[in-house]
RNA sequence: GGGAGGGUUCCCGAGUGGCCAAAGGGGGCAGACUGUAAAUCUGUUGCGUCUCGCUUCGAUGGUUCGAAUCCAUCUCCUCCCA
């Protein structure tokens, strides 16, 4: 099969510039393509992992991808989905970002042999004098068709700042500069990038003559729409100090019925047909492709040792009852307590399964607390310290949430 | 630069002197049902020493017994005209 031939199959891909052309040009000749990653936080979370498997497929196929950090197009801003403009990021905070970045991107793609590189457009962006490219450059751009461009249609209505609607045109230059001088001749992005996409290689073909290829990738989003990979508490990260192993495991192993197959398709390796035959699945059976794909995504992103120990944790606490070392834990001292007792409303405060009393009462009132698996039947309850003779006393919220409170 | 309209709790959005910790919806959390899913139903959703007190309706000052509501100044946003 060939890559293209995987990737359609996957549903990965969204919108082509030239569908016959690019099949071709990927069949026959080891293709230099780029992608663009904004450094506007100090990790990579889902969205971005879809486009390094979507590299990492092509880099498989014998193709080259450069992928290229906004070190320079970070400080413009994207306004692309977004309602309003985005906060302004220093110079500082974007290289930090950048440098995040380029450590974990080396874990999912080849950078040994320049079987990928990783570039800055910083690097010619923060060069590039104001009157020499607006001639060179912003002379090939029409304002009239910009306008009509859909990333722009919604801000219009909103407000849209100079500095953002020049985005479209740094990205556009990439394109151009890694042509020339990389030899790039397609750019790859999600799909909200399709008039970004253009926009480079309209600039390329005006400027250059030369026709490059732009495609561009499903989103991940669910079955409803929505944008995938955020929770209550932001995204998903990568970093495991941001997003623990087992938080990341137990994301996806919460997923929707209707987009399990989905994501199985796009974001893991596990071959296609083997993804098929799990489209006849149902009911409780679609559990199981839910604890593969969390553990095979656990495995890519946090390695295998994490990935055994985020499933075993994750069964052992849903299946079996029993808890896992695994779990968050916080430690109070003998000063929290009063008279050898503490109360249940303050323990539950203190191992921060509530923000704040109120909410601890309330929860306790819902019947939603239980310590030690006992339920907490009346907030003025107390717990001993004799209940930490154990070594730790385990307090759950609901269903899902423990914590192990230990005693120091 | 001129004019108009706005900024309310996590979000949207009602409220235009006391009955306002502030309607309604969304989201969140919990309970029931389940498959660690979805849908549905129920409860709940500022903080605390909790029949009471404290803080919150862009900011600061003022009027008033009493202000999210009235006045002044400032600030930010949107729209129309230039």
């Amino acid at each position: 099969m060939t890559v293209f031939e995987e990737l359609t199959r996957r549903g990965l891909i969204a919108q082509m510039t030239h569908p016959e052309k690019i099949e071709e040009l990927l069949n026959s000749e080891k293709v230099t393509f780029y992608i663009g990653f904004d450094a506007t936080a100090d990790s990579l979370h889902v969205g971005h992992f879809l486009q390094l498997v979507v590299m990492g497929h092509l880099q498989r196929a014998g193709h080259r991808p450069l992928a290229l950090l906004g070190t320079g197009t970070t400080l413009v801003g994207d306004p692309t989905g977004k309602t309003d403009m985005r906060k302004m990021l220093s110079v500082e905070e974007i290289n930090y970002n950048a440098q995040c970045f380029m450590n974990q991107m080396s874990k999912f793609l080849d950078f040994s042999e320049d079987k990928a590189l990783m570039l800055k457009n910083g690097d010619w962006l923060l060069k590039l004098e104001y009157l020499p490219f607006l001639r060179d450059v912003g002379v090939h751009f029409s304002v009239n068709k910009m306008l009509t461009a859909e990333c722009f249609k919604s801000r219009l209505e909103k407000g849209l700042s100079f500095i953002e609607f020049n985005y479209m045109i740094m990205q556009s230059y990439d394109f151009l500069y890694l042509h020339r001088n990389y030899g790039c001749k397609m750019e790859v992005g999600g799909d909200d990038q399709w008039s970004n996409i253009l926009g480079g290689i309209d600039l390329t073909r005006r400027v250059t003559g030369d026709e490059v290829y732009g495609m561009t990738f499903t989103l991940l989003t669910t079955k409803e729409g929505k944008k995938m990979g955020k929770t209550e508490n932001g995204a998903v990260w990568l970093d495991p100090n941001k997003t623990s192993p087992y938080e990341f495991f137990q994301y996806w192993r919460n997923i929707s019925d209707d987009d399990v197959i989905h994501c199985l398709k796009l974001l893991t390796y596990i071959p296609i047909e083997e993804i098929e035959a799990m489209e006849s699945w149902e009911g409780s059976q679609l559990n199981k492709a839910k604890e593969m794909l969390a553990y095979e995504l656990t495995k890519m992103v946090h390695g295998q040792d994490n990935a055994d120990k985020a499933i075993e944790a994750a069964r052992a606490l849903f299946t079996a009852g029993s808890h896992s070392e695994d779990m968050p834990s916080v430690t109070i001292t003998a000063a929290d307590f009063v008279n050898g007792e503490i109360s249940i409303v303050d323990l539950l405060v203190k191992a921060g399964l509530a923000p704040s009393k109120g909410e601890a009462r309330r929860l306790i009132q819902q019947g939603g607390a239980t310590v030690d698996d006992v339920k907490a039947e009346s907030v003025t309850e107390l717990v001993n310290v004799k209940s930490f003779e154990k070594g730790h006393v385990i307090l759950r919220k609901g269903k899902k949430v423990y914590s192990k409170v230990l005693l120091g």
